[in-house]
DNA sequence: GTCAAAGTTCGACCGATGTCGTAATATGCG
DNA sequence: CGCATATTACGACATCGGTCGAACTTTGAC
C-alpha cells in the first residue's frame, strides 16, 4: 500500500471545472473550510478547525476541495496545509469566490 | 389532489441560502438552464430548451432552481415563464453569478 | 527503537438526488 | 365539450455522497 506517500493530484488551472468547483461549495463543511482559509492567505491545517465532524469526514472534504481545484495541499511534517487557490478562481470565475464570501452565514 | 394549481413557492430574497444557491448551480443540466436564461431578460419556458432529458427531469430541475430562490416562475397560459432572479442574486453573492457565467463551456 | 500526533484508507451505512415512464392536471382553441 | 399542448405528480430505480469507526502510514520527538 503506498499511504501517504501518494502524490498530492492538483487540477492545472485550465483542467478545473465548473461544475466541480460549484459541487465542492456547496457543502456546508467545505464552505466553512473555504471561508476559514480565506482568512489565511499563508494557508492551515484544517485539522485545527472545530467542524463537528470526525477526521476521516474531513479527509474526505478536503480531498473533494483539492481534487476540485478550490484549494491546494503541501505537507508539512505529519501535517497538511491547505490554502485557497484564490489566483486561480479569480482568473476562471471572476467574482465567483468574492461572491460566495459575501454571503452573511 | 391540487395538481397544477399549487402555488409556485419562491424564496424572499432573505430566506436565499448560498448552500441551496451553490448546490442548484452545480448540476450540468440546471447550469445549461441559467446559462439561457441569462441571455434572456425577460424567460423563456424551459421546455423550448434541448437539454438531453425528459419533461419530468426538466420539471424536477426547474423546481429546484426556484426553491433556491436561482429563478423566478411565472405562469403564462399552459407554459411556466423561467426567468433568472438577477437583482437579487447581484445583491446577496456580488459576482457570483457573473463569475459562474464567464466559466467557459 | 518507541511513541504520539496528524492524516489516510477502507468498508459500511443510509439518506439525498438525478433519471425515467406513466398518469394526471391546467390552459386555450375550436 | 373535446382535444392538443405544456407541465406536473407520483413511484420506482440506481447512483452519488456525507458520515462514521477501525486499522494503517508517515513524520517527528524522545
Amino acid at each position: 500500500m503506498r499511504g501517504m506517500t501518494t502524490l498530492l493530484a492538483h487540477p492545472e488551472r485550465d483542467e478545473i471545472r465548473i461544475t466541480a468547483v460549484l459541487h465542492a461549495l456547496a457543502d456546508p463543511v467545505r464552505l466553512q473550510i473555504v471561508r476559514a482559509l480565506a482568512s489565511k492567505e499563508e494557508g492551515i491545517s484544517c485539522g485545527v478547525l472545530d467542524l463537528g465532524v470526525t477526521a476521516s469526514t474531513l479527509t474526505h472534504h478536503v480531498r473533494t476541495l483539492r481534487e476540485a481545484g478550490v484549494v491546494r495541499v503541501r505537507p508539512q511534517g505529519t501535517a497538511r496545509i491547505s490554502s485557497l487557490r484564490r489566483s486561480d478562481l479569480d482568473a476562471l470565475y471572476p467574482g465567483l469566490l468574492d461572491g460566495v464570501l459575501a454571503a452573511r452565514q
